[in-house]
DNA sequence: GCAACCTTTGCAACCGATTGCAAGTTTCTT
DNA sequence: AAGAAACTTGCAATCGGTTGCAAAGGTTGC
């Protein structure tokens, strides 16, 4: 089927290994074997088999990206940072798409199976123990957009979540509201229950501001905008800050369908800076993550740790901003 | 490191044909080696390497995903649809992000050396050509969101866009509309070269109706605001086809900007059924694409073609409806 | 011109599996 | 109970590469 390097080095007049030796970085050849191997890897169209090196090399260059997360925009901007950082370094990205899945041991066994030289856990919904598994089980891995604190086990880059509730309580103190509420979703997403005690913790400090919560059913535009809509059926909070934009936009279209001003009638405040929160007309305040420095850095990690696997465990905390 | 075969057939006193024949479909085992076989292997925690075997079976089950189309929202469905089907029936998807990138041959080098049994392009705005290299290569591959008519060289999965531009016609046409527009992006796509062609097409049999067009500098909510900006300031036409949801969502923006009310004052109708023209208070009148199906069918393709490699191209076009 | 040294090269073993073949077992016929 | 047929099993070669080792070749110094 496929040229193999037998033909090269029967072509060229060289041993396999000569071959061999041509296409490894820092091996000892000669210019003169080494120009014949490569006219005749040329003349046939050869590139070694990368997956018959990793035999013995142990190295495949495959990274394992594992989310659950295909549904809230703000991934496929995370999905291309990742696919780029990666293939910019010689690395390929295996996908596993856990919707539907919060066992681990099967995308171990699959990541295992392939080999991979490294895992990258993209989710704040899935559980620290759920990164552990992968190290439990040998595979380097860095969880990214995981919580900090009660995981020093794996490497863990994102932002600090807890602060961005806090950033959100000041600045909506700074805007002058009395009356505040969260907007969250599901309990499962560690960040944003993160980000709801930062935000009660520096409340906590202004006992004379009065604050409610609820949760919507999901982390949806859907399940934002009927949140928002029940909510506005009581008496609903002067500002809210919402778990994720996507919560924000949902509920943004609910007030915009009461006729209400948002911003002036009732404020939001997000965080994930979505694409979209630029494009309504009624500007969304957003707290922003630095997504590109967030992927970037954790491709770094991963980079690092194929040099030096037994690593310790580092975690790597973006600032936001309003 | 890991487990390999021959600590197992060490373990489980047999020889290491018997455990590769335990873990091989249809291979010929006593039940009693077997369940000797998979106790040892329970106790070690073994699983076959994928990767090793290929290079035997000359299967490795990992498939390219290839695509350049990193920025409208409904790819994040589609690479969802896409990893998702293709992890049910054990393939795996090798991602490349083609992004800033229109040349076949490194993506073609790059996936021959990880021998992959086959390649999925999906895109509509990657030309024919690309997905032939791949074919030329003796990559078999699939041509998804891929326009039939031109390319009977490699399989094509998709909708028949000039189809698509004939029904919005007819759909504009029904509600009365006399002066017509469309708003299209860059010329590179061909599928929305094709809508604008069937649109043209179906309104040429219409010598009373006024059309006019114009083009978007990008496939973005950006550019397509902008234009509708722009058009606002003359003289726009009553009703505008866009050649994608993404320029409609842009196009509607723009409308209420202005104060219009759009499918009042000036009608839009888009193409993609993106989730979000749901979500708009303002419910878009747009042409639903069966991705869903568009995907399982692909991946279906491509699972015959791992069985027949030499079959014959085929094209498989879905009808949308309004 | 010779010894000591460094570079280049091929041999052969190995990475972790699969598989054709032939020998050994078991089961079925008659 | 003997022979045929069917099933199991291990050996050894193979997939496409890499790499330690030792021999061969080339430099250098004296």
């Amino acid at each position: 089927m496929s040229v193999t390097l037998k033909e090269v080095a029967a072509l060229a007049g060289v041993s396999r290994s000569a071959v061999s030796r041509t296409f490894t970085e820092g091996a000892s050849v000669s210019a003169k074997t080494r120009s014949k191997v490569e006219k005749a890897a040329q003349a046939l169209g050869y590139s070694p088999n990368a997956l018959a090196s990793s035999l013995t090399t142990g190295r495949t260059k495959l990274i394992g990206l594992i989310s659950n997360n295909f549904h809230n925009p703000i991934f496929l901007e995370v999905f291309d940072q990742f696919t780029r950082a990666l293939q910019e370094r010689g690395l390929r990205p295996l996908i596993v798409n856990l919707t539907d899945e919060t066992e681990p041991a099967n995308s171990v066994r699959m990541l295992r199976q392939y080999s991979v030289d490294a895992a990258i856990v993209a989710s704040s919904t899935l559980p620290p123990s759920f990164a552990k598994a992968f190290h439990d089980a040998g595979v380097p891995v860095v969880h990214t957009f995981g919580r900090s604190a009660t995981s020093p086990e794996v490497h863990v880059v994102g932002i600090d979540n807890v602060e961005c509730g806090r950033m959100a309580a000041r600045e909506l103190l700074a805007r002058g509201y009395q009356r505040l509420g969260y907007l969250g979703g599901p309990k499962d997403a560690t960040s944003a229950l993160d980000r709801h005690r930062g935000f009660m913790e520096e409340l906590s400090n202004h006992p004379d501001i009065d604050v409610t919560h609820c949760f919507a059913g999901a982390y949806s535009f859907e399940a934002g905008r009927a949140e928002m809509l029940r909510l506005l059926e009581g008496s609903p909070a002067e500002a809210y800050f919402c778990g994720d934009d996507i919560l924000s936009i949902g509920a943004l279209s609910a007030l915009t369908d009461h006729g209400l001003n948002p911003g002036k009638d009732i404020g939001i405040i997000g965080l994930n800076d979505m694409e979209m929160s630029r494009w309504e007309s009624v500007d969304l305040t957003t707290i922003h993550q630095p997504i590109k420095q967030i992927i970037t850095s954790s491709v770094d990690l991963v980079e690092e740790m194929l040099k030096e696997p037994q690593r310790y465990p580092e975690a790597r905390i973006f600032p936001c901003r309003v």
